[in-house]
RNA sequence: GCCCCAGUGGUGGAAUGGUAGACGCGGCAGACUCAAAAUCUGCUAUCUGCAAGGAUGUGGGGGUUCAAGUCCCUCCUGGGGCACCA
């Protein structure tokens, strides 16, 4: 007799269990080989949703597994819990910030403990509490002594509904990524940190990340932008310029030299700035830049436009006299803010000077030129004199560099697109800033005996802008160095800092002397597999990756590289429904008819279906993930998130497919339940001999499918052997030990994907020790090797017939057993075979 | 515009250059049932054929190879990233 499968009991059973013998409590362990996995931590935004729960179901799996196989196993978690929803909660439900992100905190919590995870509950960081972002002081200080931080006046993009500053790369087709409001241009003073100074590191740091995915090491790649070329002066004149002025120019096309016909200035370079008082249509030129570069610098078709300037320049080597623009497609933060132009080979000079009727002489050739478009691609140069002429780009390229840098007109430099990372946030739900401003002694580092420096409680957010800088008293203090009434600093930092040491944290979470033990993050670090996001492949893991340089740096961990494994795995998805009118339906108000179409419930009107759009809100397809732990269970939820696709594609959420995991979590218990009590060993007959084959076959392929994260793989290699096991009876002797030895590899297998029914399976079969402690389960490499192979038989590459024979048999006996075949003679039509490729215990190929 | 990734049955997807479609979802048929649900069993790429079988088939076209979903070239479609980055 068989009892049902309760989840709700089990589940929370065993969650019990798992935390009261603090099983997956990580110690620190030198005898052991450790292995670090995290995933990304949550914003607490208030419940976990399905993009959590395949994050945090993949990383799970790791841990266990890596447990199961003998393992020291970090896996810890955290909230990334400052950031301006808890501010904008604030202004909207008049909640305190920090109590509102403690109460989604403690919801969250909830629900991560009802998925059932193997997480380390004893180290868990909480960004917004002191006892973690004091010690982020603390490094800020480290790092303004170690002159990683500095101050600048800088335009910044500020954004007026959040009231705050926002980096170039958090500008999104000129408006801020998180508010989408319109971005104006204002001039600040701000923290930096010098992420520029690793910029060659980051990059050259890539090429040992070989468990990263590529696409990631080529967005970051990317993203840095390094670029090769010659930084080289013009003399430029009129205008009013003095004598001997220079107008500095970087390009990394120097074999386009000799096709140079005018020079560009970005709007705000300072010889442009200079005209504007003179020239008014000038001024309105720039003015009119200003506003096409914050709002629609990214639009597609935006034209190449430029004003004339009273400047001319020299050209470096033939000393011919160039006009000079300002043209609204020069960047004034890249290179010099200004360029040398090469019309003939590159879309964007041929643009203007097509418009402007300038001269375009081609300098570069290649086989694929046509008439009338500018060829951009590397080739031979002509048209540039007897000391360049036929060389190749690359050859002129470092030919004009020497020629100029022996001129000393110029010189070969590396430019990156990377910039410095602006830290500082106008917003009160951040860390503060450790900084006080004395009007005699200037920025005065906090002492760190005054550390932490703690977020005032009582603040108001009826005023748009920053409460710290609201506060009555919170700002006022006396200078550390002079003892005058001095302020603080109300910047507080961007919540990208939080993050970027958070791996390091988690080894040494509770220290209150420090920020990090190095010898518990040397013995932890690096992290041995990171899983999150691919929206977070290029800012939060290039910042990250910087912090561990600038913690290497500054004596606080060893490593150079944080994450050694990165996985990055796909969204999840559902399908949308979307009404005659245009307006969106959640799934209850549709009806899907016999016929395969889908109407709206109400009144019959068709509704168009849309597969694969991300979860969200507004399109009505989100399905929370408490309602699916609550009915069907954790491990059903889980099995889901790895059975469908293979972890980094997207996702599609089906009903059905849920079901199905239901039906073989139901399945598995059931087979449990049957092989309890049976066991007795008797020799097995020869479908238990071969279904043992199986079984260690199964071990081997499943344990290469976890270590090469085919989740969905693996899944189906434990259904093939679940199916397998069905087919014995557990009341024939001959069969039920076999069947007993698969049914509890099968548990183990499927353990770290089903924890808790696979724990209750193992208790079930009588186990008195759990199954959690139990090493990973070893093929028995006898058992792996097959007595007869299955060999195909191929005519011309075409499959004719399949040959079972014994392993390792003679080819010439394959040979003479095929062509005994009568399929084999048919494709041969009485033509003698030519020639016979024989792979051993796989194929033969016949050619005729 | 540039860079990257993907395209396989009705559907999600398997497949170190060696028998394409594992495993699941759905569907069909059957068993159990008064009936339904649940469960179990079988079938399920397409075309052709009574059948045995044959032909076709991994987005299109070409190529390399004894052998291509897999490697190369090219084009199409979809997705992602970057973008006046000189």
């Amino acid at each position: 007799m068989t009892s049902p499968y309760n989840p709700q009991i089990t589940e929370a059973k065993w969650q019990k269990i798992w935390a009261e013998k603090e099983c997956f409590k990580a110690v620190e362990d030198s005898d052991r080989p450790k292995y670090f996995v995290m995933s990304m931590f949550p914003y607490p935004s208030g419940r976990i949703h399905m993009g959590h729960v395949r994050n945090y179901t993949l990383s799970d799996v790791v841990a266990r597994y890596k447990r199961a196989q003998g393992f020291n196993v970090l896996h810890p978690m955290g909230w990334d819990a400052f950031g301006l929803p808890a501010e904008n909660a604030a202004r909207d439900k008049g909640v305190h910030p920090s109590t509102w992100t403690h109460e989604n905190i403690a919801t969250m919590r909830r629900e991560l403990d009802s998925m059932g995870l193997a997480l380390d509950w004893s180290r868990e960081v909480t960004t917004c509490d002191p006892s973690y972002y004091q010690h982020q002081q603390k490094l800020f200080l480290d790092f303004l002594k170690a002159d990683l931080v500095y101050r600048k006046e800088s335009w910044v993009n500020w954004d007026p509904v959040d009231h705050t500053v926002l980096a170039n790369e958090q500008v999104i087709d000129g408006k801020g990524w998180r508010s989408g409001a319109v971005v104006e241009k204002r001039k600040l003073s701000q923290w930096f940190l010098k992420i520029t100074d690793y910029a060659e590191e980051l990059l050259n740091g890539l090429k040992s990340l070989d468990r990263w995915p590529d696409k990631v090491r080529l967005m970051q790649e990317n993203w840095i932008g390094k670029s090769e070329g010659i930084e080289f002066s013009f003399q430029i004149s009129g205008g009013g310029l003095p004598e001997n002025s220079k107008l500095p120019v970087y390009t990394t096309r120097a074999d386009t030299i000799m096709g140079t016909s005018f020079a560009v200035l970005a709007p705000e370079h300072p010889y442009a700035l200079r005209l504007a008082d003179s020239h008014p249509d000038i001024a309105a030129f720039i003015e009119d830049c200003k506003k096409m570069d914050t709002t629609e610098a990214s639009l597609e078709k935006m034209e190449k436009k430029g004003i004339h300037t009273p400047y001319t320049v020299l050209h470096p080597l033939t000393g011919e006299s160039l006009p000079v623009y300002i043209g609204n497609f020069v960047l004034y933060g890249y290179g010099t803010g200004a360029i040398k132009s090469a019309p003939a080979h590159d879309q964007r000079d041929f643009d203007f000077a097509t418009r402007y009727g300038l001269p375009i002489r081609p300098v570069i050739t290649g086989s694929d030129v046509k008439e009338g478009e500018p060829y951009a691609k590397k080739g031979i140069v002509i048209n540039s004199g007897p000391e360049l002429d036929g060389l190749t780009s690359d050859a002129a390229i470092s030919k004009v560099i020497r020629m100029m840098e022996s001129k000393g007109i110029g010189q070969g430099r590396v430019n990156f697109r990377l910039r410095d990372w602006g830290v500082s946030r106008q917003r009160y739900w951040g860390c503060p800033i450790p900084i006080i401003h004395c009007e005699s002694c200037g920025v005065v580092p906090v002492p760190e005996k005054d550390l932490p420096v703690t977020l005032p409680e009582d603040v108001t957010f009826d005023t748009p802008g920053n409460p710290l800088d609201h506060h009555p008293t919170w700002k006022h203090v006396s200078c550390p160095s002079c003892g005058k009434p001095a302020r603080r600093e109300t910047d507080t930092c961007d919540t990208f800092v939080d993050s970027s040491w958070y791996y390091a944290r988690y080894c040494s979470a509770k220290d209150t002397t420090q920020p990090v033990d190095k010898n518990k993050a040397d013995y932890w670090l690096p992290v041995d597999q990171y899983v999150g996001g691919v929206e977070h492949a290029i800012l939060h893991l290039l910042y990250a990756r910087f912090f561990a340089r600038a913690l290497q740096h500054t004596g606080h961990i060893s490593v150079t590289e944080p994450f050694t494994g990165l996985f990055t795995q796909g969204m999840v998805c559902h399908e949308s429904y979307k009404g005659a009118d245009g307006a969106w339906l959640y799934p209850e108000q549709v009806t899907k008819n016999p016929d395969g179409r889908a109407v709206k419930s109400a009144d019959g009107s068709p509704v168009t279906v849309l597969r694969g759009d991300k979860m969200s809100k507004s399109k009505c397809n989100v399905v929370d993930p408490s309602k699916i732990i609550a009915g069907y269970g954790a491990d059903t939820a889980r099995l889901f998130m790895l059975s469908d696709s293979p972890p980094e594609r997207d996702l599609e959420w089906t009903e059905s497919g849920i079901e199905g995991g239901w039906r073989y979590v139901n399945r598995l218990w059931k087979l449990a339940e049957e092989t309890a009590e049976r066991g007795a060993t008797e020799t097995p007959n020869e479908k238990a001999a071969q279904t043992q084959r199986v079984i260690h076959r199964t071990i081997a392929q499943v344990s290469d499918s976890y270590e090469r994260f085919h989740f969905n793989s693996a899944v189906a290699k434990i259904r093939e052997l679940s199916n397998a096991l069905e087919g014995l009876n557990a009341q024939n002797p001959s069969e039920s030990g076999i069947l007993r030895e698969g049914v509890e590899t099968l548990t183990q297998l499927i353990a770290p994907m089903l924890p808790h029914v696979a724990e209750e399976m193992w208790e079930r079969l009588g186990h008195k020790t759990l199954l959690i402690e139990t090493p990973w389960p070893k093929a028995n490499p006898a058992l792996l090797v097959e007595n007869s192979v299955t060999i195909a038989i191929q005519v011309n590459g075409k499959l004719r017939a399949t040959l079972t024979l014994p392993r390792d048999v003679q080819g010439t006996e394959v040979e003479a057993a095929a062509l005994a075949q009568e399929s084999v003679q048919r494709a041969l039509d009485n033509k003698p075979p030519k020639k016979k490729i024989y792979v051993p215990n796989k194929v033969l190929n016949i050619v005729a």
